[in-house]
Order: structure tokens, then C-alpha cells, then sequence
DNA sequence: TGACCATATAACTATTTAGTTATATAGTCA
DNA sequence: TGACTATATAACTAAATAGTTATATGGTCA
């Protein structure tokens, strides 16, 4: 997929600026992302799908608490469920909110990693994570 | 940018999941997306630097709120900012926010776009915007 | 210097949201 | 059927957040 095509589509799907509506639909599904427990579920769903209790075993806390987050998440359109018997499977519903994360995880993992060179002595910077070939932009 | 690349590194980056610390940071900056006048304020950056009154015009709202919500940004590593004199200018800290928006644009118009069709008798449905070429996943 | 910009921040209110406990719903199995 | 399991939801509390008005900070220009 190329970037700058990708964003010219979105561009082009609103030529004069987004309309309200849509800005407001994009925010909920980013405020949707903007929760350490809902992206632990979500972390739990890239490996595959999974029922509630699961679900559940991966995060920690309470089962009504993951089950509200598994309704926001459901309602930010990120993840879909069946029913399957006594259990409901939940599962990424897009497959282009991994590498979503990714470019985030990215982003914010390069930014870390130059705060902690800031941090650190010169002399040391070169034994600091060498491997950094992956660029997001 | 190759996307299983990016996501390789990102999981390379944690192995065994996220800390919770940089979980954290990542929903900080989700979160600061998940605002309509924050993206507002992107969309004007995307088009280039602006100082807050430049910002202002696009926007609409007071004054103190859209600083409030540039404050919000750059807390989330998402703007940076100068001063200019007796301006303050305001850019876009990381290029791949510009991606990250254009993923998630899309995504949510292709969603529309399915819910409209759904909504639409069959015999129009050819008529509805064709040109979908563009795939985020 | 003083009047005037541009921007940031404080203090406040109303709304939203995460987490809790208790309960409701609905499937399974004896 | 009744006990049990899995999940969802309601009601509540505490914390976070968006928006407001008023004010502070700091540059510019006469």
C-alpha cells in the first residue's frame, strides 16, 4: 500500500475538508484506541479471536469492566462478535487497525528511544538498540 | 513502507507484549486524536505550519479552547511549536501522523460507504461512488 | 514608557468515562 | 426442571475532560 495515494484517497473522499459527521466518527474510533486496556484486548485479538473469559485471562480485571470495553471498542467499529453456544468470540473487525498500531507503536517507540538517548552519556549511545531499519514516514 | 515490516518491528520492539508504560503512551496519543476540534487543528497543520490564529480561523471556537487543545497535541508528541516574534507557530511533530489520520479516514469512509449501501435499494447501487480503488488492509 | 497585540493559563461548570458491585439474560448439562 | 456457566447491563462513584470567562505573560510599536 502507498502512503501518499492512501492519504490522496482520503483527500479526495473529501475534497473541501472533512464533514462533521466524519471528523466526528474518526474521533470516536481513535478515542476508542486512547485506553491501556482496551489496547490490551485488542493486542490479545491480533493473535487471534477470542471469547470474553479469554479475553479476560490475557488483561486481568473484571469481567464487566472488559465486557464495557469490548462495547466501546465494538462501538468505535474496531472489533465484531458471534455468538458461539454459551461464549461470544470476539475479533478485529478491520484488518487495517494492526498496522494502525503498528505505525503508532512506531512512532512512539522511536520517540522513547531518542529520549532515552538524550538521557544517556554519548559514549554509550552507540550499544543503545542498534537495529532501528523500519521507518513509519 | 511494507506493513507486515512495521508490524514485525513493533512486536519486535516487545516480544512479550507491551510495558505498561509505553501502552500508556500509546493510548496518550490515541487519545489526543479522539477529538473533532484536535483534528480539526491537524487537518489545518497538514496543510502546513500556522500560527494559533491561523489555527483559529480554521477551527472556529475561542481562543483559550484551541490552545488548550494545542496543548493537548503537543503533550502527545503530536505538534511541535516555535516562537515567531509574538507568535507562536505550530507543525506537525511526525510524519506518519498524516498516515496514521489517512488510514483510519479511510477506513471509516469505506464503513460508510458500506452502511449507505446497505440503506440503498440494489438497483442504485451502481451508481454509488465507483472508484474504491484504494484499499487500506 | 504605555497601549496593543498574540498566546497561555487559571478557575470554574457540565459532561464523559473508567471502574466497581450487583443483577439480568441466556446457553449448557445433569 | 434446576444448578451452573458465560456474558451483558444497570446503578453508582471518582476521576478526567471540553468548554467557558477572566487574567497573566510577553512581544511589538508609537
Amino acid at each position: 500500500m502507498d502512503v501518499n495515494q492512501l492519504f490522496g484517497y482520503a483527500l479526495a473522499v473529501a475534497p473541501s475538508g472533512l464533514t462533521d459527521r466524519s471528523r466526528e466518527r474518526i474521533a470516536l474510533r481513535f478515542r476508542a484506541l486512547g485506553e491501556p486496556t482496551r489496547l490490551k484486548i485488542l493486542e490479545r485479538l491480533f493473535r487471534s479471536p477470542a471469547s470474553v473469559s479469554e479475553i479476560l485471562e490475557a488483561t486481568g480485571g473484571t469481567q464487566a469492566n472488559v465486557s464495557k470495553h469490548l462495547a466501546i471498542l465494538r462501538s468505535g467499529g474496531l472489533v465484531r462478535r458471534r455468538k458461539e453456544g454459551n461464549r461470544t468470540v470476539y475479533w478485529i473487525a478491520d484488518p487495517s487497525l494492526e498496522h494502525l498500531c503498528a505505525v503508532v507503536c512506531d512512532a512512539v517507540g522511536r520517540e522513547a528511544q531518542e529520549e532515552a538517548q538524550a538521557l544517556t552519556p554519548a559514549a554509550t549511545r552507540r550499544r543503545v538498540r542498534g537495529g532501528a531499519g523500519v521507518r513509519a514516514g
